[in-house]
RNA sequence: GUCCCCAUCGUCUAGAGGCCUAGGACACCUCCCUUUCACGGAGGCGACCGGGGUUCGAAUCCCCGUGGGGACGCCA
C-alpha cells in the first residue's frame, strides 16, 4: 500500500513552530516511502476559521519548501460526504438523536466534576434494546451522537509512545453533528481520513485522547484503521508552553528575524528526531534517514541558540545570489540601496563568515551603500591626535597606489613600518573612519571593495 | 478530580541488559590562529529524578513514588 500522510491545520491563526515540524515530518514521512502528503484545511469552525490564516499558513509551508501533493482539501467544502456518512450511521444504528440542551448539559457537567467525576454524557438519548427513550422535545433541535462501545478496550500502537490502552468505559457518546447540522471535528477527521485513504496519522500529542473515539468511529464506519504518530509538543526557549500570549510565533516570523528557511528546517528536524550523531544534514538526506521509531517521545525545548549556530553555517553554505537578492531586500527596508559598486556578492563574500543572521549582515555590509553611524566612543577611542601624523600620511600613500588589497597592506605596512607603531593602531582607526564601527573583516579586503575614491573621502572627512 | 502521556549534561539528543570510567551537538570556559571582532582548530566543564525489585550484570526490563505535561466542549 503505497504511504499517505496529511497535514490537517485549523485556520484559526498562523503556521506556528510545532505545526510546523508536524508537517516537515509528515511531508518528510511521504518523501520517504514515496507516497503522498496531503494537505487538509480543517475550517469547521466558521467562528474562529479565516481566510487570512489558511493564507499565513500557505506561505508558511511555502516559505518552508514543504510542497503537497494533494490539496489543500477544505472541508467546508466537504459537507456533502460528511452528511452522507451521518445519515447513514443513523440508518445503521451507531449514531443517534440527542435532545439534550446545552444548559442541561452544562448542568451535568458541573455536577459530575463537583462529585470528582471525569465530565462525561450520560447517555440519556442513547437507544438500548429494552430501554425507553424519553419523549421527544418539540422546541430543541437534536444533535447527532455516536454511539461508543461501553465495554472492552481501545489499543493502538503508536509509532511514537507504543502500545496505548483506553478503556471505552473512559469514553462517552460524543457528538458528531451540531445541532445546526454542521459535523464537528473528531467525525469530519475520522471520515477525511478514511476517506482520503490516510495510512500514517501523524500529529501532536494533544491528539493522543481523540485517537480512541476515532478509532471506534472507524470501526463502526466498517474502515481500515490508519497508523498513528503522536509528536510530543515544543516547549518555548524557557521551557514554558508556547501560547499566543507566550513565545509562539509564526514561521514566517523567523523569515521577518533573518534566520533562512534551511536553518529552520534542519533545526525543527534535530528537535525530537535524530539519526545517530548528524546535526547537519540537507531536506534530501532527511527525508532517506527519516523515519518514526526515532522520534523521542518527550517535549523538546526550543533553543534558539543552537538555531542561529545553524543559521550561521547555512548563511556560510546559500548560494551567492540567493542571499544577495535576500540581503538587498532587507538593506532596502534599512531604507539602503544596494549600488551595482562594490557588488554586493562580493561584499557577502566577505561578510557572511562572520554572520549568523541575515538582518546582522544586512546591518554589517550597509556601510558600503550609505555613510556609516559612527559612535563618539569609537572615535575618542581610536582616532587619538598622536595617530593622525600617520593615517594623513597614508592616506597620501593611497592615493597614489594601484587599488588592490595587497597594494593597500602594503601601504599600510609602510607606514607602520616609518612611525614604529603596531597594525592594529593604524588598522582600529581605519576601521572607525571607514565602516564606522571598530570590528570588520581584514581592513585592506574592506577598503578594496569600498574603492578607492570613496575610501579616500572618508578618511579625508577625519583629517583637518 | 478522572484518564492518558513523559522523565540521560543548562538545552537538543545517542543509548534497544554487558561495547557506558554514558557518546555527539548547541551554549559556556581555556588555549591556538590573528590586523580588531568573528570564523576556524585543539582541549575542558557538565547528565542516567528517587526507591525497590528481576539479573552474574540495568541508563536500558518490572513495580511504587516524585516531578512535569496533555485531555476531559454543539473548539480544532
Amino acid at each position: 500500500m503505497t504511504v499517505r500522510t496529511r497535514f490537517a491545520p485549523s485556520p484559526t491563526g498562523f503556521l506556528h513552530i510545532g505545526g510546523a515540524r508536524t508537517a516537515l515530518f509528515s511531508w518528510a514521512y511521504a518523501k520517504k516511502h514515496h507516497g503522498q502528503f496531503i494537505l487538509r484545511i480543517e475550517d469547521t469552525d466558521v467562528e474562529r476559521s479565516t481566510p487570512e490564516a489558511v493564507q499565513a499558513i500557505l506561505d508558511g509551508m511555502h516559505w518552508l519548501g514543504l510542497d503537497y501533493d494533494e490539496g489543500p482539501y477544505y472541508q467546508m467544502q466537504r459537507m456533502d460526504i460528511y452528511k452522507k456518512v451521518i445519515q447513514s450511521m443513523l440508518d445503521h444504528g451507531t449514531a443517534y438523536y440527542c435532545y439534550c440542551s446545552k444548559e442541561e448539559l452544562e448542568a451535568l457537567r458541573e455536577s459530575q466534576m463537583q462529585q470528582g467525576l471525569k465530565p462525561r454524557y450520560d447517555g440519556k438519548w442513547r437507544p438500548e434494546a429494552g430501554k425507553t427513550l424519553p419523549a421527544i422535545p418539540q422546541d430543541i433541535p437534536p444533535v447527532v451522537r455516536f454511539k461508543n462501545p461501553q465495554t472492552g478496550v481501545v489499543a493502538w500502537g503508536d509509532l511514537v509512545k507504543g502500545r496505548i490502552e483506553i478503556a471505552n468505559a473512559e469514553l462517552d457518546d460524543l457528538i458528531i453533528a451540531r445541532a445546526d447540522g454542521t459535523p464537528t471535528y473528531n467525525f469530519c477527521v475520522v471520515v477525511d481520513d478514511w476517506e482520503m485513504g490516510i495510512t500514517q496519522v501523524i500529529r501532536g500529542d494533544d491528539h493522543v485522547n481523540n485517537t480512541p473515539r476515532q478509532i471506534n468511529m472507524l470501526q463502526a464506519l466498517g474502515a481500515t484503521v490508519p497508523q498513528y504518530a503522536h509528536l510530543s509538543m515544543i516547549l518555548g526557549d524557557d521551557g514554558q508552553k508556547l501560547s499566543k500570549r507566550h513565545g509562539a510565533v509564526s514561521v514566517m516570523q523567523y523569515h521577518e528575524d533573518g534566520y533562512i528557511p534551511e536553518a529552520v528546517l534542519n533545526y525543527l528536524a534535530r528537535l525530537g528526531w535524530s539519526h545517530g550523531d548528524a546535526e547537519i544534514f540537507t531536506m534530501q538526506q532527511f527525508c532517506e534517514w527519516f523515519d518514526l521509531d526515532h522520534i523521542t517521545p518527550s517535549a523538546a525545548q526550543f533553543n534558539t541558540e543552537k538555531l542561529n549556530w545553524l543559521n550561521a553555517h547555512y548563511i556560510k553554505e546559500a548560494n551567492i545570489d540567493v542571499l544577495a537578492d535576500d540581503i538587498a531586500s532587507r538593506l532596502k527596508k534599512l531604507d539602503v540601496v544596494a549600488q551595482a559598486q562594490p557588488k554586493l556578492q562580493d561584499v557577502l563574500a566577505l561578510y557572511r563568515e562572520r554572520a549568523n543572521n541575515l538582518n546582522q549582515l544586512a546591518r554589517d555590509v550597509a556601510y558600503f551603500y550609505t555613510l556609516p553611524q559612527v559612535s563618539a566612543e569609537d572615535v575618542a577611542k581610536h582616532i587619538t591626535p598622536e595617530i593622525m601624523p600617520a593615517v594623513q600620511s597614508l592616506s597620501q600613500n593611497l592615493a597614489q597606489i594601484n587599488w588592490s588589497a595587497e597594494a593597500i597592506h602594503e601601504a599600510i605596512n609602510a607606514v607602520v613600518t616609518q612611525y614604529q607603531l603596531k597594525f592594529p593602531k593604524v588598522a582600529m582607526p581605519l576601521r572607525v573612519m571607514l565602516t564606522g564601527i571598530a570590528q570588520s573583516p581584514s581592513i585592506d579586503q574592506v577598503m578594496a571593495l569600498l574603492g578607492q575614491k570613496e575610501a579616500l573621502s572618508r578618511i579625508q572627512n577625519y583629517i583637518r
